[in-house]
DNA sequence: TAATAACATGTATATTTTTACATGTTATTA
DNA sequence: TAATAACATGTAAAAATATACATGTTATTA
């Protein structure tokens, strides 16, 4: 099985959900870490479903809507622990088509080099401001239920990492501007 | 053409390159932000050099071994250069296992949990030991030459999102272990 | 009430990436 | 000199992922 079914086996656990739902958290929450699409997640659901890990009953909505609401089984239970208790595999590579580039830095004079930062800039700060509002809702941060630890420990990894970006543009902008030598 | 014919691309425009060191780049320097492996870079070669982006010659090592040894074409110039200044993809999703396990901590028992964080930090440090040792290459940060800006500029950010995410761990660790109500 | 956004489930196709295989050479070192 | 690690190029097949398509429902709002 591939982390992607482990991924959502681990939401469905969290919470009962249909796929429609689950593609919208791969796109919010669970962003920063982890994604899919639609055109993963409905298959894989049937595959989990086969494997019995998971199971769904069928609501209606208005008239006619049917949609599957996926709760996991006992079974899947039990390979989600196994899996989460797993050693790690090594840590990751992360591709990152703007670091490519600017790996080519060569390339670029100076503005050209500047805007790709100020840019990168404003999207990493958008970001971190999303980031912040979400964390603000954990205000008493010593008393987390543990269905919830996973999640603030997340955000505040998602941010710490974002300043860290941002602290390097930063200073990579400061750095490229003192630097006359440049074609 | 897709990012690892760019990337290919690049490396092969700061010099002559045969395939299997390239493919020793992406395990090495450029591996923070891109990889590959041999079975996707010389299928990549082809299609560069039939695109006539690249051409090879070809050296002869010992007594019958072949090596080819490729450049950039005029043409490969021209294709770079225009992906380089091309405007920036939205920020990508570095898809993470071990974070992707934590997120499901509430599944882990205190020492589990300790466990994984200890882990990930000594394998962060051993890298962040690595990355300063790369780095302290570069005395005269004031004058690095342009065709070692790129490197320079990325190995400062692998060493901040090093930094950041150990620190985030420290914190996690300290966070976990304050708190008592565990299972 | 008509238009539209959001909800909901899926398939088909193409692309990308990984894993494993397959073969042989050259340099090192025990 | 025999064994082995590193060098070197590639293919086959499987798995994962992305893009686009296809269809229809329900709730909202102008």
């Amino acid at each position: 099985m591939n982390t992607l079914g482990y991924a959502i086996l681990g939401l469905i656990n969290k919470q009962k959900i249909t796929g429609y739902d689950l593609a919208k958290i791969f796109n919010d929450s669970v962003a920063d870490f982890w994604n899919a699409n639609q055109s993963q997640i409905y298959p894989e659901l049937k595959k989990l479903v086969q494997a019995e890990l998971i199971q769904y009953e069928v609501l209606v909505q208005g008239e006619v809507l049917e949609k599957k609401l996926y709760s996991i089984t006992e079974k899947g239970k039990e390979v989600l622990e196994k899996w989460i208790t797993e050693d790690e595999p090594p840590l990751s590579q992360n591709k990152d088509i703007f670091k490519l580039r600017i790996y080519f830095a060569e390339h670029l004079n100076k503005e050209q080099l500047l805007k790709k930062f100020k840019n990168r800039q404003v999207r990493c700060k958008t970001l971190l401001e999303r980031y912040k509002i979400k964390i603000s809702e954990y205000q008493d941060s010593e008393n987390i239920a543990s269905e919830r630890l996973g999640d603030f420990l997340l955000l505040k990894n998602a941010i710490k990492q974002l300043e860290a970006q941002i602290s390097w543009i930063d200073e990579s902008i400061v750095y490229i501007q003192a630097k006359c030598s440049f074609k």
